[in-house]
DNA sequence: TTGATAAAACTAATAGTATTAGTTAAAATA
DNA sequence: TATTTTAACTAATACTATTAGTTTTATCAA
């Protein structure tokens, strides 16, 4: 018969695959029967793996946000101020072009609120946090202002992914003047 | 046998009904069965109405991006400047709090370069257009400014929606400090 | 080396899903 | 009143996740 896998090499061969199938086919196609298919086994052996199909979405998301933040630190490393802040937003932009189906499985968590899951997304709001000090916003305005910077690299990546952006306008460009603009207004305010 | 009701009267009823769905348990629970048990009817028979589930997806984007656009229009009307551009995004904000599997479903439509989703869609920018409008931004900076503010708003009613924002800081004035920064730091760039 | 244990595959069966085909009854229309 | 259309239905199919129970394989201990 086939060789079996040896534990704790499995799990990431598995996400990798369903992370395949996420990118090329999106996350409603990352079903188990088409994930055992991709990795030549039955669909129940996944169980011996993972609790189910809401296991192995909680399991992406996490692995989705994990990589996510590598790109981000690695984004961040050597730069300050505005080129920091839009160091990070143009990977996190990239991230989601890139690997569109693991951006989607980062938001498709069956429990947000999971330890787990919570953890890897406080990572990346600690990052950004870290690079909108820099600026030294005041109070609360500081908070306001790392909801704002999420909230405009979700938009962009959501809306570019629906095909949303139709005109024949650099979404980059787009990202980076809204981005400056954001920030200079949070400092002026 | 129960009686059959008109047409032309049947589709708004059954997008409501699935619209209560969605709002009360999510997209994901938008199925034909779930429907069909809602309007105590089978499910083959929803395929006298809609093209199955993609059709049904499809016509409820609509409908969600119509009621979408009738809340801003009303939101719209009798202000301009700052006031216009807070009026709109509160209503967006508060649309997708208020009605969130409708507002899920807007961005759920099988093929969403589809003509009438294109145009519903298309309604909501051209009134973003109009707002900005008063702002005179110059040449390519309008149509990033749009993108800009779609991008804010969907970012943050979708992050609010998967629990995104756990601190106890006011969403509401979130976006309106991002919101005001933004168009500031637009006009001052 | 051998025997026990645990890991990870398997088959078989169940329940829920969308969907299609073909049928029937009611409503609208001529 | 007769015909046509609409919209329901039943029955059947093919897919999905999931559970239970089994078997094979690898690991590890004596």
């Amino acid at each position: 018969m086939s060789p079996r896998p040896k534990i704790g090499l499995e799990i990431p061969t598995i996400l990798e695959a369903a992370g395949e199938l996420a990118n090329q086919h999106g996350m409603q196609e990352v079903t188990l029967a088409n994930l055992a298919k991709k990795l030549n086994i039955r669909p129940p052996s996944l169980y011996n793996h993972f609790d189910g199909l809401p296991g192995l979405r909680k399991k992406l998301a996490i692995y989705g946000l994990e990589k996510l933040y590598n790109d981000l630190v690695t984004a961040a490393i050597g730069v300050s101020g505005n080129e920091a802040l839009l160091s990070i937003s143009k990977a996190y932009i990239h991230f989601a072009r890139k690997y569109p189906g693991l951006y989607e499985a980062t938001l498709m968590a069956p429990d947000p609120e999971e330890m787990e899951v919570q953890q890897a997304g406080a990572k990346i709001v600690q990052l950004s946090v870290q690079v909108l000090q820099s600026f030294h916003l005041e109070g609360d305005l500081a908070l306001h202002a790392v909801r704002g910077l999420r909230s405009i690299l979700h938009g962009f990546s959501a809306l570019e992914q629906k095909g949303g952006f139709k005109m024949s306008l650099d979404v980059d460009k787009s990202v980076e003047i809204v981005i400056i603009a954001f920030i200079k207004g949070m400092k002026d305010l």
